[in-house]
RNA sequence: GCCGGAGUGGCGGAAUUGGUAGACGCGACGGUCUCAAAAACCGUUGAGGGGUAACUCUCGUGCCGGUUCGAGUCCGGCCUUCGGUACCA
């Protein structure tokens, strides 16, 4: 046994001088500690309070521009500065920070960056409830998390953080916007949009979310949305619909590239004009949208939204008061009622008529709020016998129900529900016989040849509304004059600075309109007395552009410089929420291809590969300031310390599967992470055993070959397992004789060096009384020899009709006769074959044996 | 309704993709140390049965069926649950 226990000196003289007297960045969150004294406990205070000083004193993770080693950005969402760093952010935060480790261990320039999302209404509202100012209130939270990120012990390069509440920063999104309007890609509409009631401002549609009875609800605070008829700036996000619906260059996953795909909806159909009876001021023809031009000699009718444009034009006096009525009742009912899919259909008629492309037939035109204005032209066909929803309103209201698509099982009689499906057409002239997939086309093209319509394709997804009328947030930079219309302020007069305000009070308008010192400006143009635009640009947009300035931060001439945008960009690597699927995901996709549109950044996607991780809970239940159950790591961090934490977190499961916060088991982590620190004390003899030297070495390769696979993959808690097994079969090796020195060295280094991107104090204290160089974070990561992990000897599973009946060590490679001759030989084997017919044996090489018996 | 993901011990979760189900951790139980407790360490721990014993048998991955020598894994049909989406013409 030549193992004995020795002391090793805590901390050299060296690095105690570098920890600073104030013991640098650790802040209010540590407690004071008494002195450890427990011989089975290593003291993580000190530990993590004395490394993290040393490593922001030596800038240790600042990444450098002219590094000739090859980047590697990795990215995780910026938090919203909401106060407190809480579980959610530690457990969505330690896993990149363990992967930005591990790139840097593997020999590459790690740009791994942190900033705060900084705009935003819970600092209005909590100016509005508290009184506070929203900037003090943001700057001292953000003061607050910064120390809290310290506390975890990660690797983030402040040295670029970025606020987007700072002027430096908004400037340049006030750039882009100013960029985004001379390209066209920014417009002035009115158009019907999103009211959140609370929050007294418009929501892009994106962030109407629908609440779980089925109405459309505000993102941030569920209120039930409103719809208005408002001017507004919006980002024409639906001209780069097509190339969103690409992500053949990106890693993404397969959930976040349906749910873009589904929000996009692209949908392929014709456009067809139904000329109207009697045009009435510019209009001669309405024009729908549809996937089934092949059953246009089914419509009976056409419906207009009631929002649509025609509908005050063409309805006859017999009928407006039934139209007005209508039009009034779904205004009032709004979202409320119209999102039912389940209630039964309504409608009135307009009294006009249009006539059928094809059969000149008189068709008349309704109006009903199952049309969504927002979709398509606004107008559809009615073809009650191969539509549903048709089928119910033609139900409703009278209308005959012609079929023309028969399947192979109609047998000429009338439907009694709508036949969507294949089949070949009937009544429908000179198309009679087609397919549904001939006659689309064939129809498509008589259309186009006709001038009434053609092939067309409809996307779902509408243009992005970035006006808010809020003040915590970066001003528009539009000027309006009164003779040379909207213009946007010059460039070299940005920032438009947000000025402080008295008022915050929503009113349905900006507080910035009752601010006549902000409002009122000379146009750039003429000079005249003019008004600034007072409504601010949507958060989205600051988070929209974030990742082109970290590698740039201090840029004073342009967003960021065209050298360093080719050398960082894109990310390689993004983590965060999934909840961000289709706003920030989006938007951020459009915006690059925006700006490689405008020739700022050379670059198609923002990020290369996305890995999304789940949800934190708290006894099932998601974690939320309403519901009480958030959980503040501060105490673990203290009691435990933040490398125990970071530890529970990563081993939880499956990062992407999200996990429920039971502190029951932290401790383990910590227990496991003193059975380190014990194996470490021990020091044995210096000698020489080749037999204990071999189970050792094959032990330790073989833990860093999975610990390798796993961390590459995100599979953290397999990660942390293969290295507690490690641990475990580490200690005993003792316990079974003679124990080799130089193997017992490697396996300690070994362990310490994968442990490193995981539980970074820790392993940077025992690196150093191993007696190694600093840093630990600064050490390639461990390489493992395959000679050494493939087995000499495995595990033979016997099986007698597929029950296991033995397990024999065997040599590897065994033919399939000498393993039935060994596996045969075996006493309870025998036993069960007894007295059986042997029909067939199964031989898998180096797995198992099958006997087959009857 | 439609589109995805997931159902494995008391709990969180493993399982090389068809080959020993339950790795690793938590908890629990028993023991060592202690005046005692905590901590730490050692051992046991899917359920049930048989044996004084070393041992041994049966069942077992949401449910029902199937394919296969062999199924947590593949196929068919359900149930539950969590996301997403919803009159999109």
């Amino acid at each position: 046994m030549g193992l004995r226990i020795i002391d090793v000196p805590r901390t050299t003289a060296r690095t105690r001088d570098l920890v600073g007297p104030g013991g640098g960045p650790g802040r209010s969150a540590m407690t004071t500690s008494t002195p450890n004294t427990d011989p089975h406990r290593y003291d993580h205070a000190a530990i993590e309070k004395k490394w993290q000083s040393r490593w922001a004193a030596d800038r240790l993770y600042e990444a450098r521009d002219d590094d000739p080693r090859e980047p590697y950005y990795l990215l995780t969402m910026f938090p919203y500065p909401s106060g407190d760093l809480h579980i959610g952010h530690w457990f969505a935060m330690v896993p990149p920070d363990v992967a930005a480790r591990y790139q840097r261990m593997l020999g590459k320039n790690v740009l791994f960056p942190m900033g705060f999302d900084a705009f935003g209404l819970p600092a209005e509202n909590a100016a509005i409830r508290e009184g506070a100012r929203p900037h003090a209130w943001t700057y001292a939270n953000i003061e607050r998390m910064r120390g809290q990120l310290h506390t975890m012990g990660s690797s983030f390069d402040w040295s670029r953080e970025i606020i987007t509440a700072d002027p430096e920063y908004y400037r340049w999104t006030q750039w882009f916007f100013v960029q985004l309007l001379k390209h066209d890609l920014a417009y002035r509409a009115m158009a019907p949009a999103n009211w959140c009631p609370s929050c007294q401002t418009v929501l892009a549609n994106e962030q109407v979310v629908r609440g779980e009875d089925g109405l459309g609800r505000c993102e941030r605070c569920e209120t039930v949305v409103e719809t208005r008829d408002l001017e507004q700036w919006f980002f024409r996000i639906t001209k780069y619909a097509e190339e969103l619906l690409d992500f053949s260059s990106i890693e993404w996953p397969e959930r976040i590239r349906t749910m873009q795909t589904n929000w996009i909806g692209r949908s392929e159909g014709a456009e067809i004009r139904f000329k109207l009876e009697a045009a009435v001021a510019e209009w001669d023809a309405i024009t729908v949208f549809t996937t089934r031009a092949d059953t246009v000699f089914g419509a009976t009718y056409m419906v207009l939204a009631p929002e649509h444009p025609l509908v005050a034009l063409v309805t006859t006096d017999d009928q407006r008061g039934d139209v007005d009525a209508y039009v009034h009742s779904t205004r009032m009912a709004t979202e409320i009622e119209r999102q039912s899919t389940e209630r039964p259909k309504t409608g009135v008629a307009t009294g006009a008529y249009a006539l059928h492309p094809f059969t000149g037939a008189r068709i008349p035109i309704w109006i009903a709020d199952y049309v969504l204005a927002s979709y398509g032209h606004g107008a559809v066909m009615g073809v009650p016998a191969h539509d549903t929803r048709d089928f119910a309103f033609a139900t409703q209201y009278g209308f005959e129900i012609p079929v023309v698509v028969g399947g192979p099982a109609w047998d000429g009689e009338p439907l009694s529900e709508a036949y969507t499906g294949d089949g070949r057409l009937v009544n429908s002239g000179e198309f009679e016989g087609l397919s549904v997939a001939e006659g689309k086309a064939a129809i498509a093209a008589a259309l186009a040849e006709r001038e009434a319509g053609g092939v067309s394709i409809n996307y779902r997804i509408r243009d992005w509304l970035i006006s808010r009328q809020r003040y915590w947030g970066a001003p528009i930079p539009v000027i309006y004059c009164p003779s040379c219309g909207p213009l946007p302020v010059p460039e070299d007069q940005l920032p438009v600075l947000l000025p402080e305000v008295a008022e915050f009070l929503p009113t349905g308008e900006s507080p910035l309109a009752l601010n006549a010192e902000f409002v009122n400006v000379p146009c750039p143009q003429c000079g005249e007395p003019a008004k600034r635009e007072t409504d601010t640009l949507d958060t989205f947009m600051c988070s929209s552009w974030y990742f082109f300035r970290y590698p740039d931060p201090h840029n004073n001439e342009a967003p960021i410089s065209g050298g360093l945008a080719k050398q960082w960009l894109p990310v390689d690597q993004y983590t965060g929420g999934a909840e961000h699927a289709v706003m920030h995901l989006l938007y951020v996709r459009f915006f690059t291809k925006a700006c490689r549109d405008m020739g700022i950044v050379p670059l198609d996607e923002p990020f290369l590969r996305l890995f999304n991780q789940g949800t934190m809970t708290k006894d099932g239940a998601k974690m939320s300031k309403s519901r009480g159950n958030v959980v503040n790591p501060d105490d673990w961090v203290s009691k435990l310390g933040a490398d125990a934490v970071r530890l529970y977190l990563m081993f939880l499961g499956p990062w992407d599967r999200g996990g429920d916060w039971d502190d029951s088991s932290i401790q383990g982590h910590y227990r496991w992470l003193n059975r380190i620190w014990a194996l470490a004390r021990l020091q044995q003899a210096r000698g020489s055993d080749a037999e204990s030297a071999t189970r050792i070495r094959r032990l330790t390769h073989r833990m860093i070959a999975k610990a390798s696979e796993d961390i590459a993959s995100f599979r953290f808690n397999t990660m942390l397992a293969a290295m507690m097994e490690f641990t475990n079969a580490l200690a005993k090796e003792p316990e079974r004789g003679a124990v080799d020195g130089e193997a017992w060295d490697e396996a300690m280094r070994s362990l310490v060096l994968c442990l490193a991107p995981s539980a970074p104090h820790f392993a940077e204290e025992l690196w150093e009384r191993l007696g190694n160089a600093y840093s630990v974070h600064q050490q390639p990561w461990p390489e493992f020899d395959p000679a050494l992990i493939s087995a000499e000897t495995v595990t033979l599973v016997v099986q007698v009709n597929g029950k296991v009946r033995a397990q024999l060590e065997t040599m590897v490679g065994l033919d399939a006769a000498s393993a039935q001759a060994v596996a045969e030989a075996d006493a309870s084997v025998q036993r069960h074959l007894e007295g059986k017919t042997l029909r067939k044996v199964v031989h898998v090489p180096d797995r198992l044996v099958n006997f087959v018996v009857g």
